[in-house]
DNA sequence: GTTGAATGAATGAACATTCACTCTGAACGA
DNA sequence: TCGTTCAGAGTGAATGTTCATTCATTCAAC
């Protein structure tokens, strides 16, 4: 396969839904955008749906996959949220698209389905690095995705917002959303 | 006038955009959901954006107007947040439309003119509540819309899901909230 | 020659907006 | 107390547009 017209058309999409939202990304804007024919998107997608789902899980993957990896699994819970924050950041400030999509589909009704159908993948390395037991204990005993709208909400908006950030800025927000989702006396040490 | 129609016009806006986003709410559905004739919502608003505009202003004031009235003047910055944060959450608690039309326009294109719009309004409380001189010295020297996405952000989404939560885990949020943004050594006593 | 991807014009549903019309009630002269 | 008038609120069918989806057909690879 020379072009992969399924991964054009997902991206294609994503560009269109964060540059106007769900309401400006029309199938025929999306096809031309990615280069193909209206009809194109639908040999590999049974319906706009399922097209959106798809992007939606193609990005979450690979975000997923990008916080964990900058995890150090040897350092203490603080540390490993603020590594794990800061790599989630590094993936999106790469693309503002990314976060501006992430956004979208969060405030829409796909949402619901979407985050569920996320929880219930165990082999998700951003739900696992979660799932330790010393982070956990760290945490405030709050609701699984109140701790989630508290430490990766500001992140997806904030990478949205495109503003340049050095790491001293980064990291104070990081500690940040830290401080908001933790029991206080978890802090990390500066540096 | 007996029954203000272009109340009801704004109520089912708000009412349909929150329940399935600005996508489902087609002015004849919102006319329906208002019991009114299409024709009607153009009698008291010129287009779609217009209502959209009128029923965001009807209900930002509102809200801002809670939360500056649960500020105590003489209490330290930190209490002053969570007094303010408090006193919107119950404003929003009370109507779980509310915080779920706010995410939809934060999340749509019109954002943006809507939110400078209001932090140019000068007689806005709730911006004058932050902008006091002692508040601004404890935040952290943050973009503004960096810090009202960390301290209000989370509340939006918190009372969108509509959990019942008690004073003490509202109150543990309210300081979480004041953590993210504050720099550290501003904490407010506990009680 | 067969198969499946790719095409883009065609289809019908849904949309925002318009408009010719009706209804309501306040104003006013008798 | 009536009857008339008038402005503007209210109406809902009609309009033109845009949309998601379909499908008869073409194309490329083997």
């Amino acid at each position: 396969m020379l072009i992969d017209r399924a991964a054009a058309v997902r991206a294609a999409l994503r560009r269109l839904v964060a540059d106007r939202g769900f309401h400006g990304a029309s199938m025929s804007a999306v096809a031309k955008e990615a280069g193909v024919a209206t009809g194109t998107a639908y040999v590999h997608y049974p319906s706009k749906d399922e097209l959106i789902r798809a992007a939606y899980r193609e990005l979450k993957a690979e975000f997923s996959a990008a916080g964990a990896a900058a995890i150090d699994p040897g350092a203490p819970p603080a540390v490993r949220f603020r590594q794990l924050w800061l790599g989630c950041h590094a993936y999106l400030a790469e693309d503002p698209v990314r976060a501006r999509f992430l956004i979208q589909v969060d405030a829409s009704p796909y949402a619901a389905a979407l985050h569920a159908e996320a929880m219930a993948a165990a082999d998700d390395p951003l739900v696992a690095s979660v799932a330790e037991a010393d982070v956990r204990a760290a945490l405030l005993p709050l609701p699984e995705e109140v701790i989630y709208d508290l430490a990766i909400g500001p992140l997806l908006r904030l990478a949205a917002a495109e503003r340049p950030l050095d790491v001293a800025e980064l990291t104070m927000l990081a500690d940040g959303c830290w401080r908001a989702v933790s029991r206080p006396g978890n802090e990390a040490s500066t540096g």
